[in-house]
DNA sequence: TTGACAATTGAATAGTTATTCAACTATACT
DNA sequence: AGTATAGTTGAATAACTATTCAATTGTCAA
């Protein structure tokens, strides 16, 4: 295992100590993917109007006043992410958030950084 | 007001709930500047780091085998955004987790993030 | 005061990504 | 069949950002 870093470990124990308990890249990846989806004004809104009521694209659109497009390409994202589903209902879309799981860590996010 | 999506509102009611439910532009803004500092694989793990123990500079390197200057870059960008504080002690300089809400908030998000 | 080490900084580069635009598919209705 | 509407898609652009590199600051010890 190469070293990449430039300079000494100064204290021992603690970089062991954090390197011992650092997970591995899988739950990084994890929590990384998960939250730029989220860190991102277009997507953050539409997680949000989703948490209130399931909705088409067109109104998704006109909730945010964006375009069809911007909203179907970040539509993608998310669905692609596991982060909402859609269903067709003749010419309309419906999306909604995917499970009860995304709409609570949704919602708890939200709480807490309204008091950061 | 102009209108710049490009397309009607098909469900009105959704989307006038959904509008007037919408939280104002400030709390957005809060969640993305700080689940956009989460959402980077470096940050993400000198968080990690801190969060178990108070490091200097060169540990948090070492800890994550990343040179000095890339870290000290993060650390900037965590520091300017209240995330972590620091404080010096001889030649080094030494950084923890700013606050215990943020110390909640982040052990939250890794917590919910394993179960998705 | 000189040298060594910890850390920061600014500029440059390379990689990523959100939106726009135009073209396209899918469905419904007449 | 033909048209209108809902939605998707790919390419292009523009904006953003993480890391590298080289130079610099701050502190200590000889």
């Amino acid at each position: 295992m190469e070293e990449l870093c430039d300079c000494n470990i100064i204290h021992k124990e603690t970089v062991n100590l954090a390197k011992t308990k650092m997970p591995d890249d899988c739950l990084f990846e994890k929590l990384i993917t998960f939250y730029k989806l989220i860190a991102d004004s277009t997507r953050a809104k539409i997680l949000f109007v989703l948490d209130q009521h399931e909705m088409c694209v067109c109104d998704i659109a006109s909730s945010l006043n964006m375009t069809k497009s911007a909203v179907s390409h970040q539509l993608r994202l998310l669905k692609d992410n596991n982060l909402v589903i859609s269903r067709r209902s003749g010419k309309e879309i419906f999306y909604k958030l995917s499970d009860e799981h995304v709409t609570k860590v949704f919602e708890i996010s939200l709480e807490h950084v309204k008091e950061i």
